[in-house]
RNA sequence: GGAAGCGUAGCCUAAUUGGUAAGGCAGCGGUCUUGAAAACCGCCGUCCGUAAGGACUUGUGAGUUCGAGUCUCCCCGCUUCCGCCA
């Protein structure tokens, strides 16, 4: 949520950074509303203060054991003006709020401006680029060949996206997440989690997923509880409505989570294998931190899961975003992204982004600054420390064998247990 | 699923038959002091207002009332017990 006095003072520059995000929303409908707001409340509260004086004057004259009838026929009308300028009070709070939580972060200013993915900026190029002497399989032909998953079988299960990893394959899937997870917690000191791999309405506000973007979850509805999209959702909302001791930012959180998503309006798009899933699992990273440190620890949070990748040995470049690109509730975005040597393309694995306080204040996650003084919004941020689908991917891609094995990553080694597949 | 109890500000705790939220701790500013402590004063939840000031706030929402922390109802959360169960 934008801070409604940002609009109030600040409305052209809002409103420009709004428009470079792609958002054609005119602020006015909102400064108007708040204006007639304000005003009600100025009437609204002139009245009670009527109402307070003649309730007290009422007690002091009963406890004397003098009549206060006059007094008290004083304030019906009174009442009735309260109630319907209360009324329409609630109307407008309604409204604002509706059009609020509907407002998309605006940009940092470090931010590029540009109007899609297609100008967005690569920043870094890490790696050596994976040639092949012999003719290489992509990862569909060799995964099926060694028996590491199954597609058929989990589309019967589930449908058509929900993938079934089978033998050496799931011992894979889980030594990758198991590394994962050591790594951020012994190397980057983040602090591991294993959150409930649903949510409630509430949870989904604080993170921007809802009200805009209910369509993209799946929703158990008898219960009310949505599948988490990402592990953003309950890591983040751990201090919804906390006040965080100062002195423990940064905060950092590293969890595994199975994602779920209805990737609604992308039907037949990167259908294929492990491109485009309805399930997949990711280590998320999360971060709390105080303001003036998040754009810091945005590069260090990039830096973390940038590590993993170089760990694997695998070739990757990173993407600024340009103002269109970024999503509804992100300031700043890096993607990390992942060659695939035999499909030929970049794979998206990791979304590093700073929230600022748009997530904090939707979730009232506070910290009282250092020195005292009021109680402020801390910042936001996660960044996928990666997402397992693509990694496998790009990793069956880049180490098979000659003769059509996997050989396996020297540090999945000890999780594995062998070192070839 | 059933029963009982509880929910007051960052934390802790009060509030007669309904009379308009008292205090303590922590924190911030100030007075005093060489400095600190103590003591004292102010601030210490949100909103409106340039300000003076005012309104709101006892988990949420509604109701009764001139007036609700207090009475009534819905909902939420926590605790304990019972039931069911991995």
């Amino acid at each position: 949520m934008i801070d409604m006095r940002l609009i109030r003072e600040n409305t052209r520059d809002v409103q420009t950074s709004l428009k470079q995000k792609g958002v054609d929303f005119d602020l006015n409908i909102i400064l108007n509303l708040d204006e007639e707001r304000r005003d009600i409340i100025q009437k609204v509260e002139a009245l009670k203060r009527q109402r307070n004086t003649i309730s007290k004057d009422v007690g002091i004259r009963k406890k004397a054991g003098q009549n206060a009838d006059n007094l008290i026929a004083e304030t019906t009308s009174i009442n009735e003006d309260i109630k319907s300028l209360d009324a329409k009070l609630g109307e407008l709070d309604d409204q604002i709020k509706t059009f609020m939580l509907q407002l998309a972060n605006p940009a940092h200013f470090s931010v590029p401006v540009g109007h899609d993915a297609s100008e967005n900026v690569v920043i870094k190029e890490w790696g050596k680029r994976k040639i092949f002497s012999h003719k290489a399989l992509d990862h569909l032909e060799l995964g099926e060949k060694l028996g590491l998953f199954d597609f058929q079988r989990g589309t019967k299960i589930a449908g058509p996206g929900f993938p079934l990893y089978t033998g050496l394959g799931a011992k894979l899937e889980r030594s990758i997440i198991n590394f994962m997870l050591d790594f951020h917690t012994e190397k980057h000191g983040y602090k591991e989690i294993f959150p409930p791999f649903v949510a409630n309405s509430k949870s989904m506000t604080t993170t921007g997923q809802l009200p805009k973007f209910g369509e993209d979850m799946y929703l158990a509805g008898k219960d009310e509880l949505y599948l988490i999209p990402t592990a953003e959702v309950p890591v983040t909302n751990i201090h919804q409505e906390e006040i965080i001791p100062v002195d423990e930012f940064p905060v950092k959180y590293a969890a595994y989570s199975a994602c779920f998503r209805r990737e609604a309006g992308s039907y037949g798009r990167d259908t294929k294998g492990f491109l485009r899933l309805h399930q997949f699992n990711k280590v998320e990273l999360v971060k709390f931190t105080h303001p003036d440190e998040s754009y810091n620890e945005l590069e260090l949070l990039r830096r973390d899961a940038e590590d993993i990748l170089e760990a694997l040995g695998l070739e990757y470049r990173v993407i600024d975003l340009v103002t269109g690109d970024l999503s509804f509730s992100a300031a700043k975005c890096y993607d990390i992204e992942l060659w695939a040597p035999v499909e030929e393309k970049w794979l998206e694995v990791s979304s590093c982004s700073n929230f600022e306080d748009f997530q904090a204040r939707r979730g009232n996650i506070r910290f009282r600054p250092n020195g005292g003084g009021k109680l402020q919004f801390a910042h936001t941020l996660n960044g996928s420390g990666v997402a397992t689908p693509r990694l496998l991917v790009a990793l069956l891609e880049t180490y098979q064998t000659e003769d059509g094995h996997f050989k396996v990553p020297e540090v999945l080694v000890p999780y594995m247990g062998r070192d070839l597949i």
